[in-house]
DNA sequence: CTGTTAGCGCATTCAA
DNA sequence: TTGAATGCGCTAACAG
């Protein structure tokens, strides 16, 4: 509406040259103080911001960093977010996020406008971008990925992904240390790599315990709550005397508890449960959830420290995520 | 890393002199075909991106619509941001979100980063920034506030704040209707407005029906888990005959029915539980929780297109937000 | 220590 | 229909 003050009038305001106020600004070159004063004064009095496209063109550093995230309101991804918006604080550069929906177009769409804004660097968290797109931005910039097995290290990339294999086997494994043996697996949507591997790691641990691997014992979920609700009652249908179930994620174990709740059936005294992902509310549930717990925030705050570290040109320490499970009151022993 | 290519270098590569590209790229008038050709295949060959800094500068227009919210992680403003995302799409503007964490000074930065990438708009996600520093930013640019009772008509700003009091007095109702007398509230943040109103609407519903206004079961929360759990078992411990449980929010809620299951009190035999957001695991809870819904997504929206409609110098149909009562489960009727 | 000058990449006059 | 020239607001040499 009102238009901008320039640094221009600032100078002319103060009665000294736009260098100037351009080094006060930034701190570029001591400048004597009583300039200094009555610059600082006039951009107070003019109420002067300073205008960031102009210093970036001039400069040819946006001092921001693109995120490409699924849902601003997936819990799951934004407790990576929030350790990005931590790993950030401070360095001066900002981030800029957008949201791709799991959508490939979108997804292309966003990193169009991110590098449009000439963000430095791009962090990733998940998605469909294929990953020969993801490579061929890492030749670009500094790129890190999420919750991707992508080997971006020869693109000056890096990427951290989980071993959801391992955790669901050992989630599982803890189900039958229990004395679990009917036990159901609600799964997640087919063709997401993540709930193939977790599917991996039930039928694993089975195996290894010698306890046969029974199809009708899985069922589809979508990761969603009603889709664990319904799966629970086609896995109660099929098999009344099941006592233990793995959920892909704690999303659809809240549904799943929530059938169970329904048909009187109690957890963990008639069934165990057990999710994954460990979501803030998971430890609040009644009973408390046992799940696995993906250090999102830690990652994500690595992920910031990684491309920071590029842009810097200083090494950053390698990150190994740990899956932590979070054994809680969701899980009985077996009665005998 | 690699120097970005610049519309120029299209102009020499295609032939054609740089206002022709800028044309071809804006449809600012038209242009033969062949060139038009030409110019097309420079652009892929080359890879060329236009710099949204540069574009910015010579046009004035930045395209983007600052986004002040809290937490980016907070389930509750998330859903306000999806709508916003919603709301902005298609329109040729893309948000920038800030975090301002509840901190007037983060706040204060968070503005400050937005005015110089140039937002050409405001929206602003509750905060403790001062209503004077809201009022001549909507003197400044079109601003939209959500929740906060805030008058910025005369600014050319709008702010949609929820009728906390009034919702809180309909679900203290619904409680006292089913026949409850001995009603504890958890409260939230002594110094927050939402909480204060909150507590004001759990006092009107009592007077209003002639139930005495006792200090001592009011507690003291933060809107979070486990202040909820210390909250109710002091309530408990204070008044033993409580029979009902007004939370301030979901989040405490949740952390009241942890206290009562692990006192092995039941829900909502024993004590019937209300929260208030209606978030979206709300559904979820054993027993699913009585909340009330706060159309957060589409205040979002609403809050997208009304900027949008000052920006674009249209005028946007007010907006009525409607608190819903979400009856659900954690509430009976008290035993005679 | 400070002012002058010359771009940064693009849109947009104004001529042609 | 097109090109040349100018300026958006700022920083960074380069002089002084």
């Amino acid at each position: 509406m009102i238009r901008n003050v320039t640094l221009a009038e600032v100078a002319r305001e103060a009665g000294v040259s736009p260098s100037t106020v351009s080094r006060i600004l930034n701190g570029t070159a001591r400048v004597k103080d009583d300039k200094e004063q009555s610059v600082r004064r006039a951009i107070d009095r003019l109420g002067y911001r300073p205008n960031a496209f102009a210093r970036s063109l001039a400069t040819g550093a946006s001092g921001s960093v693109g995120v490409l995230t699924q849902d601003i309101a997936s819990p799951f991804y934004n407790d990576a977010l929030s350790g990005i918006e931590r790993g950030l604080m401070g360095s001066g550069y900002s981030p800029i996020i957008i949201s791709g929906h799991w959508r490939t177009d979108e997804e292309e769409h966003a990193v169009e406008l991110l590098l449009a804004r000439r963000v430095e660097a791009l962090i990733v968290l998940g998605g469909e971008l294929p990953d020969d797109e993801l490579r061929s931005l890492a030749d670009r910039l500094p790129v890190a990925v999420l919750g991707r097995p992508l080997d971006l290290g020869s693109y000056g990339g890096a990427s951290i992904a989980l071993n959801n294999r391992q955790a669901a086997r050992d989630l599982v494994t803890h189900l039958l240390d229990r004395g679990h043996r009917v036990i159901g697996h609600i799964m997640g949507l087919a063709d997401q790599e993540d709930a193939q591997e977790r599917l991996g790691g039930y039928r694993e641990a089975l195996e290894s315990r010698g306890v046969a691997y029974v199809p009708s014992l899985v069922v589809q979920g979508d990761f969603r709550e009603p889709s664990g609700l319904i799966g629970m009652q086609r896995l109660l249908a099929a098999h009344p005397d099941i006592t233990a179930v793995f959920c892909a994620n704690d999303q659809m174990a809240y549904g799943a508890r929530l059938a169970l709740y329904r048909l009187g059936i109690r957890v963990p005294e008639d069934v165990s449960l057990v999710g994954f992902d460990d979501l803030p509310g998971s430890c609040y549930t009644t009973p408390p959830l046992t799940s696995v717990r993906q250090p999102m925030e830690e990652m994500g705050q690595w992920l910031a420290r990684f491309v920071l570290g590029r842009l810097l040109g200083e090494a950053v320490p390698p990150f190994e995520p740990k899956l932590e499970l979070q054994l809680r009151e969701s899980v009985a022993s077996r009665r005998p």
